[in-house]
DNA sequence: AATTTATGACTGACTGGTCGGTCGGTGAAC
DNA sequence: GTTCACCGACCGACCAGTCAGTCATAAATT
């Protein structure tokens, strides 16, 4: 029973994953769920068996893809210690560290944002965006409240408007990366942190 | 004759124009050829006059709307005086506040996005991509070049990479705003870029 | 243990509908 | 009478989703 149960999740991974690749390849319009079914090794109706429609699989597709990002992404920072500015310098890291292996996968990414402008698709999508910047910005802008508390920060800022926009950026320097081979985000990143946590930080004439 | 010209050049804008908003109501995919014409009234042999191919007529209207948001950002600080970091500040505050305009447009820049993936269109829109960003951190890295030699700014920052990550934390808060109703774009980059300013300043203890 | 029956996962040929692009025709302008 | 911008009915390619049937395994019956 419960093995019966495990190996229909199984499948359905395996029908997700290959469909994660196809989309990548080709884009959601582009794929056509025979190649899927091919990619999967199995019959196109039998994604029929996992699925209610091409539409419901890339959103699951989007669903697994986000799991996935955010467990590396948060892997790195969260059993560390140190201060607040070294974390997020830590977090900064890892996430930039990712673009080698996120790069190939980042259409995905695109492909998720036209589709929450897509008048069918929009509502799932749109949601489930704001659900996944929520968390992001939550979760920095909770490191930065940890710093200000610390006294490593200056505490007339707004924590929540620095993390929106960190996370952007983050973001961002994927997309120009996307479009520019010569674009080295890990080390725009870095650099450009610096100075954000150097205007974060109480200036000497202010202890 | 130019009389002829310019009335040829005013339907293909027509044309455009209707398609930009089919484009943005329905996206790429969505949009049929038929609903453009109709848009446009004219009738759906004539866009073949006028462009080759629907895929033709979507990259006409990226050119068209990348020109018009280009105009846009510029004309606030093209003859502005002032120092770099209130030239900065203008030009965060001029590009942010294009966002109630912007808006409904929005989506035709994530549909662009999605067309850069797609691997029949890539190869024209990433390079246009391309070009659009290097335009954009040119700008900005130049002026942050001036706050250098000024003596506004520290001299041991990288301009490029701080102008990339800007122009990036632009586009991502317009991208967030678009998720989140709630969330206001323009707020966010004005806190933003008051840290950023901070940690570009030469510090008192420096000077 | 052998045989029958039931179950349900799996399949891919088929269909109904959609839509990009074409082309022969129309009418206005000169 | 010639040109040409304009038109929309039409065509053929394409594809998501269906469904009738196969097969392997499990359950029931003898």
């Amino acid at each position: 029973m419960a093995d019966l149960r495990n190996q229909r999740t199984a499948k359905r991974n395996q029908i997700i994953e290959a469909a994660a690749r196809v989309f990548a390849r080709k884009g959601y319009a582009g794929a056509v769920v025979a190649d899927i079914a091919v990619e999967a090794c199995i019959g196109k109706g039998t994604i029929y068996e996992y699925f209610n429609s091409k539409e419901d699989l890339f959103f699951a597709v989007f669903e697994w893809f986000q799991k996935k990002t955010e467990e590396a992404a948060t892997v790195g920072i969260a059993y560390l210690g140190g201060r607040a500015p070294d974390r997020l310098g830590v977090l900064n890291e890892s996430l930039m560290g990712l673009w080698d292996q996120i790069k190939d996968a980042f259409v995905l990414t695109m492909e998720f944002w036209a589709a929450s402008s897509s008048a069918i698709m929009r509502d799932r999508f749109k949601a489930a965006f704001k659900q996944l910047y929520d968390n992001y910005r939550g979760l920095v802008s909770s490191l930065i409240r940890d710093g200000i508390n610390s006294g490593d920060f200056r505490a007339d800022i707004h924590p929540e408007a620095i993390a929106a926009a960190l996370v952007g950026t983050w973001d961002a320097l994927f997309l120009q990366a996307w479009f520019d081979d010569n674009f080295d985000p890990a080390a725009t990143a870095r650099e450009f942190l610096d100075t954000v946590l150097r205007g974060l930080r109480i200036a000497d004439s202010e202890k």
